[in-house]
DNA sequence: TTATTATATCGTAATATTGCAATATAATAA
DNA sequence: TTATTATATTGCAATATTACGATATAATAA
């Protein structure tokens, strides 16, 4: 039905497919990786770097945004985008848990 | 358009994208917790561990298995599947270097 | 051979995502 | 005040995803 059956899955499981679904695009992945590659927070010029309109740039914005991905402060008439180090870290520890366990496996 | 325009991203942008997209769904996520979960590799009963109908299952494992996640053999009637190790190690690897280069920030 | 069991594929309906033109908003500049 | 500039929102068309019943396939059991 194009419904994921979230009610039937655990918050953690719920929240984990959400934040990884904010980082499965490669606009979004674009984005994060520019706003590695500059020094520090970057006001503006964002939808310069991307391939794509204005809207479309926004709205990948939005999204990274409810996910935690990214942070954005208001700097006059433009935005300040940088990354939000603490969802960072809870995505890696997640990973850190996989390997973790991974560790005592057959395969 | 629900097109995504990979044609004006890196190939490494969109590999990471399409990774993060097969773990962006509970089920998904479950799948990889109850293969964690268990000892070994699991023949068969995978079904029987989600809220979904099998040919439901059958494609989320099938998401699973073409972004590499995870790897199933044949063991007669049934297919025993497990964690692909080096996929992990990918994502693992990439949010390794994010943090690497958080480190002079900002924010 | 005919069950049985496990998994895959097909077809399709419901819903979600992507992208953008048009427009709105909000802050500052002239 | 009226520009100008930067970003957000709306509305919509094209496409993708999710879910599952029906059916197919493939291996073994009786």
């Amino acid at each position: 039905m194009g419904v994921s059956k979230t009610e039937f899955f655990t918050e953690e499981q719920n929240q984990m497919a959400s934040l990884f679904k904010s980082i499965s695009h490669p606009a979004r992945i674009a984005i994060i990786q520019y706003l590695l590659s500059v020094d520090s927070c970057i006001c503006g010029d964002i939808v310069n770097e991307l391939p794509l309109a204005q809207p479309t740039v926004s709205q990948h914005l939005k999204e990274l945004k409810n996910a935690n991905i990214i942070k954005g402060t208001i700097e006059g008439t433009a935005i300040c985008y940088c990354l939000n180090q603490d969802t960072i870290a809870v995505i890696q520890d997640y990973f850190k848990g996989i390997t973790k366990q991974l560790q005592n496996k057959c395969c």
